[in-house]
This record gives C-alpha cells, sequence and structure tokens, in this order.
DNA sequence: CCTTATCGTAACAATTAATGTTACGCGATG
DNA sequence: CATCGCGTAACATTAATTGTTACGATAAGG
C-alpha cells in the first residue's frame, strides 16, 4: 500500500498557516501540497472537528488556524487525524484458534504497543514553534549551503 | 495498503517446525499458513540466506530449524526477513526544497526511529522459545476458557 | 534412465489502502 | 443573482502485499 502523509502534510501546511497569518483558501493548501482542494478539505476537515483550524464558505472563505504553533504539538495534529492507532503489528490471521499463531501476535501486539508510547511521548514534545524555528534555520544559507543540516545523507 | 504479516506468520511457522521436531515441506507450511507454497519459499527463503533454516531439494527435501527456539529472538527473524528499517514516518514529498516541508519531515523521522528503537529493543528481548511456553498455556484450557487471556476484548 | 518430489524463481493476477479526480449541493458575499 | 469557497459522494489511479501459474534444477527411488 501507499503510505500515509496526510500528518506530515499537515504539519507542513500549520506551519506555512502560521507563516502566512491569515485565511487560506483550499485550492491555495493544495498548490503547497502538490495536490487537490478536495483532498485539502478532506484532511483539514479532520483538524476542523477537532478545534484545530477553522473553516468559512463563500466570498473571502478559506481556513485558518485556532491556535498559535507554540501550543500546538504533532500529538494533537496526529490524534485530529486518526484515534486509532499509529503503529500497528501486522499479525496473521491464518489460523485464529491457533495457540501458536495467537501467542505469536500477542508478542508482536505487545512490542507495538510498547514502540507506540515512545513515537506519541515523541509526538507530544514536538511543538510546531519549535519544528517552524528549525526550518526558519534552514532558510538563511544559500542552497546546498547549511540547508540539508538534517536529513540529506 | 496491505499490511504485511511475515513477521507473524514467520514466528508462527518456526515455533511449529520446532515443535514437530523434523524436516518440513514447504506444501506442509503452505497449509499451516492457509497459503501457497510459494508464498512459503519466497519467505523462507529470505530466512535461509540468514541461516535461521536450511532446505533441501528432491524427495525427503524441506524445511529445517538451524537453531533451538532459545536461541532465536524476534529480532533475528526480523533482520531476516528486512534488513531496513521496521516503522517508516510517511513524509511529504510535494515541494522536496520547501524548507518547512523538510523540517516537518526530519521531525517525524526522528520521532519513528525514536520508536523503532524501542521496538526492536522489544524484539530482541523476545525468544522464541518465550512464545511457544506462552501458547502452551493456552493449550490445556478448554475453549473459551483460559485461551483468550492474551488478546480478546 | 526415468519418474516423482521439492526447492527456486520469474511473471502475472488479485486484493487492499491511500490518494487523486470529477461532479454537484449549500451558504456567504458582493 | 452571480461568484467564490467549503462539504461530500462517487469513481479513478497508484502502490504495496499477497496469491497464482508456470517452468527449471536437483535429488532420491525404482
Amino acid at each position: 500500500m501507499k503510505q500515509d502523509s496526510r500528518l506530515a502534510r499537515m504539519i507542513h501546511v500549520l506551519i506555512h498557516m502560521a507563516l502566512l497569518g491569515g485565511r487560506e483558501t483550499s485550492e491555495t493548501i493544495a498548490k503547497m501540497l502538490n495536490t487537490n482542494p478536495v483532498v485539502v478539505r478532506r484532511t483539514m476537515g479532520a483538524l476542523k472537528r477537532k478545534g484545530v483550524v477553522g473553516s468559512e464558505g463563500g466570498r473571502g472563505g478559506g481556513w485558518a488556524l485556532l491556535r498559535p504553533l507554540d501550543q500546538l504539538t504533532v500529538f494533537d495534529v496526529q490524534r485530529a487525524l486518526d484515534e486509532g492507532q499509529v503503529l500497528t503489528a501486522g499479525v496473521s490471521e491464518d489460523h485464529p484458534t491457533c495457540p501458536v499463531e495467537r501467542a505469536a501476535n500477542a508478542a508482536l501486539v505487545g512490542a507495538f504497543e510498547q514502540a507506540e508510547r515512545t513515537l506519541l511521548k515523541e509526538f507530544a514534545e514536538l511543538r510546531l514553534s519549535t519544528i517552524a524555528e528549525r526550518a526558519m534555520k534552514d532558510v538563511p544559507g544559500s542552497p546546498g549551503g547549511a540547508a540539508q543540516r538534517d536529513h540529506q545523507a
């Protein structure tokens, strides 16, 4: 399957929205994400339901952040997009009554739950304002300079 | 996308192989996994390359465990199946030069790497013999009894 | 030898999850 | 009342995993 990139995209967009400061239409945001306005509405709709952003229709409408970046963590965005598990163990369902299969699945599920706790803790500590600051440090340098610092090699 | 269940399946099979003690053909194993012999060969092939199992062709051939279960961890099996990352952050690649996108991606990648370290540590501590013992405790009770202990609700 | 059992592998189909696209309804603003 | 923009349903596209078919190589058995 294809990878779910909604979280990365939403973090990206929310930071841009904060930097721009105003109200953005789905079409503007779609261009930021190199995609289609409908995809934007779908995903932003989830954030709206959780009070992260607001929307207005009609002329002059669009989407607006409802909280400053330093009061928004990656955890908040993640939970707004999906309340279920982030990490799910790929279990087998070939013989659901086989005790060995069940024990194997249970062991994997347990390990993934542990890893998910770590992940969510990391998410909860990551403020969007922090990410925005890191992005800023990337701008001043010329292309090819300090810009690649974080995820090049 | 569909979830990768090879790890769960291989753990399941390896434990059965140890319990049976002999040499199993791809067809026998395929029945355990409710699938096709070719799928088994593909996946077991990876374990063979890492010395977890051995195979022999021709009459009387099949697959055999090369190590006892207490010298095999989930980590070993995982690495045999795939040397890459287990957990991968779903990053966005809409504007690869945008500093904001890059910072967002980098933050997520970092969090997932942390979670992966937790996961691999759990895997390394999980011996297949331990899982086998847990499965054994599941057998004696009648269906509906202690059997559901671990992953029912 | 020649038949049979088995692994090894390539090529292709089926299934499933995420994303992209088109179409249309509804409300707000000028 | 025309236009802009969200909301949503329905369908198409893309990508990853798994399933399937087909065929080659190798190792006994007779």
